[in-house]
RNA sequence: GGCCCCGUCGUCUAGUGGUGAAGACCGGCGCCUUUCACGCGUCAAACGCGGGUUCGAUUCCCGCCGGGGCCA
């Protein structure tokens, strides 16, 4: 029995116009590539956009690779893009039994055959025959082939939603296999099956299945089916120009969340390779990426990743984060990672990581740079001989020396108060810059931290006034 | 090699048979400023090439070139 039949509402027709049924079906190759994660979004809006259904369906007929870890990664990908769907995962090679029969179909149907020809005998056919698409005989040898027989003339249009009618002539295409000697059901056929069991109405997919999808027609006509409307997407390219791989920086989804972006940024930036709204509008949330995300306004031409805009963007969502929503978000990316040592944060009161969640919002384009910037709240001064060099001068001194004072002396220990107390000794000195400066170094050993003033109240009066007299004694 | 797709600033997108070809990122400059960011202002930057069709093509057609994909 193949996985439930999807269809409870009868067979659609072409006739009917009943929410449509879409689907995402990776292979479980390893990480989800931002393509992947492209073409899952672009699916989901669609879905949502329509009141359609989304079925996530794992093409886990490759053994070797379909491993549960693989397929694991897939879905917490999608999870943590908050990409959700309504029906499976499925798999697919659960469903080679149904393959099977389907084959069977075909066989018993005259629309397929048994083949033992190998590859080498295909390319010399093809060589003798001028380019022409392979064309076998009926031969039930053990280990044959199973070809499915394509029309000697003709042609099968594609009416790609995107890219319009794309023609390919039937006598160019191969019988192609769609079984392999040994019984395995292969691509071309289970996704064809799998989209028709499912009563799937809209496929949206990378362009790179488009050479596919006249032999799934085939496939389906063979199998008086009816085939799904199809959208091919343009694929996303490197930064190189060249198709997408390990080698072109954050590349996977994972890698984009190890790099401290915001689904919601990603969601965005990923909407925008590839399709654009009338009016140029670049920043848009979920909703609206719902309402307005449409098919007809996908460009046809392949985007290059880059991360550049996708950082500039992920900096508006991060300012635009309610103060309680951002530190949750912060959390969740400092436990991700082993190596920082910001389990003092995560250990921290409530208060004091608000406080510092509220300094830092507006200086940070991703969850990455936070950490460093408050570090010195949570593990004392960093350790920076460079800044020090620079800025503590001798002429540092009486500065510190001053702010020492005024600090001990202000009532209460506010942002305000304290710009207040320290104006004066900027008024005697002159610039701002070197009195500021050198306190900065004190209390976060760096050169670049948040507000002085805001950084100086949430470290408190006590610790503030410890940090710049150490800083004093090193002074000499 | 066969088949197929694509081609507007460096990048992502708008756009039109007649426009000063628009916005965003990046970059330059300036402003703001206690650092770094943010923000604001400003400048630079594109219709791949060659033929047609047309009074007129970036826009329509063909070829080429370039990039990409699938199969082999």
């Amino acid at each position: 029995m193949p996985a439930r039949p999807l269809w409870k509402h009868g067979r659609r027709s072409a006739l009917t116009s009943s929410p449509p049924r879409l689907r995402f079906a990776p292979s479980p190759t390893g990480a989800l590539h931002i393509g992947g994660a492209r073409t899952a979004l672009y699916n989901w809006l669609l879905a949502r956009h329509s009141g359609g259904t989304l079925v996530l369906r794992i093409e886990d007929t490759d053994r070797e690779r379909s491993v549960p870890e693989n397929v694991e990664q897939i879905l917490d990908a999608l999870r943590w893009l908050e990409l959700d769907w309504d029906e499976g995962p499925l798999s697919q090679y659960a469903r080679r039994e149904r393959h099977r029969e389907r084959i069977e179909e075909l066989v018993d149907g005259g629309h397929a055959y048994p083949d033992p020809a190998t590859a080498d005998d295909v390319r010399s056919w093809k060589e003798a025959h001028g380019g022409a698409g392979y064309r076998g005989e009926p031969r039930d040898e053990p280990g044959a082939a199973i070809r499915l027989r394509a029309p000697d003339d003709g042609v099968t249009v594609v009416e790609d939603l995107i890219r319009g009618p794309v023609r390919f002539e039937n006598r160019t295409q191969d019988d192609f296999v769609v079984a392999r000697g040994d019984g395995t059901p292969l691509y071309n056929l289970a996704v064809a099956v799998d989209d028709a069991d499912m009563g799937i109405t809209d496929v949206v997919r990378g362009d790179d299945h488009l050479s596919n999808t006249p032999k799934q027609l085939l496939v389906l006509k063979a199998l008086a089916a009816a085939p799904p409307r199809y959208a091919h997407l343009p694929l996303l390219h490197g930064p190189d120009g060249r198709k997408l791989s390990k080698r072109h920086g954050a590349a996977s989804v994972q890698e984009l969340r190890q790099q401290g972006y915001l689904p919601a940024a990603v969601r965005n930036y990923l909407a925008l390779l590839g399709w654009g709204t009338e009016d140029d509008t670049t920043i848009l949330d979920t909703d609206e990426l719902i309402e307005r995300f449409s098919i007809d306004r996908v460009g046809r031409s392949s985007a290059i990743f880059d991360q550049r805009k996708l950082r500039w963007l992920n900096g508006r969502f991060m300012r635009e984060l309610p103060l309680d929503e951002y530190e949750r978000r912060l959390v969740a990316y400092l436990r991700l990672d082993a190596e920082t040592d910001a389990e003092a944060f995560l250990a921290a009161e409530p208060e004091q990581r608000r406080t510092a969640c509220e300094i830092v919002q507006d200086k940070a384009q991703t969850l990455d740079e936070v950490w460093p910037l408050i570090r010195f709240l949570f593990a004392g001064p960093a350790d920076d001989a460079a800044a020090w060099e620079k800025v503590m001068t001798p002429k540092a001194r009486p500065a510190l020396v001053d702010a020492v004072e005024a600090l001990r002396a202000v009532d209460g220990f506010d942002p305000a108060s304290i710009q207040a107390a320290l104006s004066p000794i900027v008024e005697r000195s002159g610039r701002a810059k070197a009195v500021y400066q050198p306190i900065r170094v004190a209390i976060t050993g760096t050169t670049v931290s948040p507000g002085i003033f805001d950084s100086l109240a949430a470290l408190g009066r006590e610790e503030s006034l410890v940090r710049i007299e150490r800083a004093l004694d090193r002074l000499g």
